[in-house]
DNA sequence: CGCCTTTGACCCGCGC
DNA sequence: GCGCGGGTCAAAGGCG
């Protein structure tokens, strides 16, 4: 159902107009906001919770806390209760949210992939009605 | 007020 | 059956 458009060395990203994700990369730029953001903000971010080891700390507040606050879908409730995801502050604004086509697309994750050394990041249209995803990646 | 980004955790599928 | 890899989610803070 999902439209999944897999950025890759044959397929050219979506309508690919001028410049695109892949161009930001081609560039040498691993993070894509890195051309015209502030992601110095997320630096700060990191420094803040890397206390373990470079381990990130959950917050213990997220510990047991708030009852049916996740999902149902999830199996094991009780273990992802302690298990909280941890919280991040940081904030960082990119002006590629437009990007080739117009359409507004959010990142919404980052893998590192096996093959390539690069990280991949996951992309999904925000733009109304638009279920489409596209991965991006070097 | 809404949207966006970052990033580890979580979950599922596939391969061995 | 187990392990690994890949893909997705969720939360907080700041700016427009």
């Amino acid at each position: 159902m999902t439209n999944i458009i897999p950025i890759s060395h044959h397929t050219p990203i979506s309508s690919s107009s001028s410049l695109s994700l892949i161009d930001v990369y081609k560039n040498g730029l691993i993070g894509i906001n890195t051309t015209n953001t502030k992601t110095e903000l997320g630096m700060e971010m990191d420094m803040d919770f890397q206390h373990d080891n470079g381990k990130r700390l959950a917050p213990n507040e997220y510990v047991g806390s708030s009852s049916g606050g996740i999902k149902e879908n999830k199996k094991d409730n009780k273990e992802k209760m302690k298990l909280r995801r941890h919280r991040y502050a940081f904030h960082t604004r990119s002006q590629v949210d437009i990007l080739d086509d117009g359409y507004r697309w959010r990142k919404y994750g980052q893998k590192a992939v096996k093959n390539n050394k690069f990280p991949r990041s996951y992309y999904r249209c925000t733009h109304g009605g638009c279920n489409v995803k596209k991965q991006v990646q070097r």
